[in-house]
DNA sequence: AAAATCATGTAATTTGTTACATGATTAG
DNA sequence: CTAATCATGTAACAAATTACATGATTTT
């Protein structure tokens, strides 16, 4: 139930479109939470059947239209009660780590690969959320309630991704010490 | 297909009955990928099927028999080849970043208690993986291959737990500045 | 003309969770 | 005698992924 109170979370401050939303949703929350188009248009139907969220077509020139939807009472409600419920997931799946176990000398050099690209990817969505904090989250004491807790994700990201970025640095450097024969 | 090949990373050294991989899973390779009992039953059965897994029972004197499954060469060569797929999840579901989006002063106390809950637990295993790091990895560049590679997960688990503390404390700092109105 | 982006969806399949079920043994 | 641990499973349901589908517009 836990995507469909993301979305709900997502739709706090403005109202959006399901496209809007699978874009926005990586850039954003993208370090606690993926989900993809299909599986939100399912959900914005689900929440919108439940009037949790309401919803309007807007025209645009040059586009097709599109399908914004906002969130009712009842949603704002739903959402707030939501938080109290016990927090089970801090569900954790990284197939890459687990392919580290396998490490050989033949394999070597493609995981080192491997690592290499996620760590340029990383560094590119470090990029984005460091100017973010630089420009609306420099004095966190003085922000407003709600903001504090959205600054707080941000750091977590951050540090999370800083974290990461070590720990490839560490990890390419012990790789290259395998004796990589070149498959 | 990722649990398959996670299973078949912890049997590669020793051979383990389902009951014992789901205990042991959470233990070793519970930072990277969780899977319930029910799921790892279901999918010890589909492997066996398949021939990457083969089993026998085990009599145990004053418990139940056991059913204790180990890789055959054929799964060996599935998991070799497995390593090379393109890796996709960095499958991030965090449900107590989520709710932080939605701090408030009502709620602030509640999240305040969620986080300081996770805390703890997190002291816990950090510090049942920090004393096998020093027990059996303390000089990284001497490890034969593979034990290079458990090493880089294990210090992946052990740095993103300390991050978490980090972050955690941090968190919990600045959730005391919100006045806090006693529900 | 082809490729990319905008925009929304359905269907089939695979994964994962929750609930239910059984039965023995050991520790308090 | 009660609870906990050992040990294995089935069934129903929810969540997520993959594949397929459509059609307009904008950029190369």
């Amino acid at each position: 139930m836990a995507l469909a109170h993301a979305i709900m979370t997502a739709l706090i401050d403005d109202d959006l479109s399901g496209y809007e939303l699978s874009r926005d949703f990586e850039a954003s929350m993208g370090f606690f939470w993926h989900a993809s188009h299909q599986q939100i248009y399912q959900e914005l139907h689900k929440l919108a059947e439940k009037s949790f969220l309401n919803n309007r077509e807007v025209s645009q020139s040059g586009k097709p239209n599109k399908i914004v939807y906002g969130l009712t009472k009842a949603g704002r409600d739903a959402l707030a009660e939501w938080v109290y419920d016990t927090t089970k997931n801090q569900n954790a799946k990284d197939e890459l780590v687990i392919k580290l176990y396998n490490l050989s000398e033949e394999n070597a050099s493609h995981l080192a690969a491997e690592i290499d690209a996620r760590r340029q990817d990383m560094m590119q969505r470090l990029y984005t959320f460091e100017k973010l904090r630089v420009k609306h989250y420099n004095e966190p004491q003085l922000l407003p309630t709600r903001s504090k807790g959205v600054y707080l994700a941000l750091i977590r990201g951050l540090g999370q991704g800083q974290q990461f970025l070590a720990w490839c640095d560490e990890a390419l450097e012990l790789i290259a010490t395998v004796s990589g024969k070149s498959k």
